[in-house]
DNA sequence: CCTATGCAGTAACATGAGTTACAGAGTGAA
DNA sequence: TTCACTCTGTAACTCATGTTACTGCATAGG
């Protein structure tokens, strides 16, 4: 566990925090598409991201998502964190978006290393402000742009998450993402192809210049 | 200062601390529709609220506004916070939406508070899980509810946080805080009108079953 | 090789929301 | 009282998005 945390957290906590963490955390593991929280469950940690990418995903009352936010290597889940000191349920599920590793820190802990580390304050109050900007992002996306632009934007992130130009998806996977139906995004991927933007292929999009 | 402070705050805070707002922070009032914070300023403290109520808003490219959501008595700004922290610019707009009266924290103090006071710690943290709540229900609106439904919402929280039935504003101005157009606003109170759940007057909007 | 199934393409239509235009009512200042 | 201005009501239209329905192709598993 150590060399992985050094390599995603070495540069922000000091020693003493990283040999804490080593000691009371977990690494667990999940597999692209395994449901990691779900929505209404109890939050029994915090997760620090090792390896791989999670995708936040909000619920509406017919059970239909919208996805909010990409979390990556170096992140944590702010929302979970909110949730485990407030003690509460999650607001919001979280699906690995790819293979993925993390560390699982215990609640007891938190409160804890909140009062002694400096660093880990920081990171606490870095990841608390990433999350606000990508909610605003999100917000921005769904208030102010068309579908298009939306789709545009929706496989810009998702190359760059999964570091590939080509996305692996369904058009149906895209349609749930996005809270829209298939049809639709069928219709606009079509468009964006004729525009020489993407090329597509059957269960995979190549973006070519987004 | 100190009796605003405590009938607002004192269950919150220890007398050491309140001591210490007392002496750095400064009183600050706002009249109805004062813009109090602009997106891209740089934040110079961060806001305790006394009395009256903040809207915060967020700006599309063209400048028109959409809602995010109200902070009352007892609330701050995570996003205000957030920003002090990072030291960056304000992402959103506040506006003063009844009269109000606030006290400043220098944004040195901030971070000497937060790994002193265990209080203050939770305040904070507190702040950003309602933010991130808020956000989340703002999210909920535009994504999964029609305008309808939305104006409703609206039109119950402004009630709310006037304390008053009766809503003093045109159908124009509600169109900007939605982000829609005067007309989409006047026929859909109409219909709420029809349904005997608001009656319409110039410039007012009695809520009666909403 | 054949067939069931999932995926993508497309047409035709329904609907909610935004736009333009105009009329009439309310209000305040001269 | 009159005039100018703001606010509201409403019709008629456009447009983006969502829905339904059907087609044919790709692929995997027998």
């Amino acid at each position: 566990m150590r060399k992985e945390l050094e390599e995603a957290y070495g540069f922000l906590f000091e020693k003493e925090l990283l040999d804490e963490i080593v000691e009371n955390g977990t690494i667990k593991t999940a597999s692209a598409g395994d449901k990691i929280i779900e929505i209404g469950e109890y939050v029994t940690g915090m997760p620090l991201l090792i390896k791989g990418a999670i995708k936040i995903l909000r619920e509406d009352n017919d059970g239909d998502e919208l996805l909010l936010y990409f979390l990556e290597r170096g992140d944590t889940c702010a929302m979970t964190l909110s949730c485990c000191l407030g003690e509460t349920k999650s607001e919001i599920r979280a699906v690995a978006e790819t293979d993925t590793t993390f560390i699982m820190i215990p609640i007891s802990k938190m409160e804890e290393w909140t009062a002694k580390y400096k660093s880990w304050r920081n990171f606490v109050f870095e990841s608390y402000h990433s999350r606000l900007s990508e909610m605003l992002d999100a917000i921005d996306a769904i208030a102010f742009l068309n579908m298009d632009e939306r789709l545009m934007r929706y496989l810009r992130d998702k190359a760059k998450i999964n570091r590939d130009e080509t996305i692996h998806s369904t058009h149906q996977q895209i349609a749930y993402d996005m809270h829209t139906s298939r049809v639709v995004i069928s219709r606009l991927l079509k468009k964006l192809e004729l525009d020489k933007k993407i090329s597509l292929q059957r269960n995979q999009i190549k973006v070519i210049d987004l």
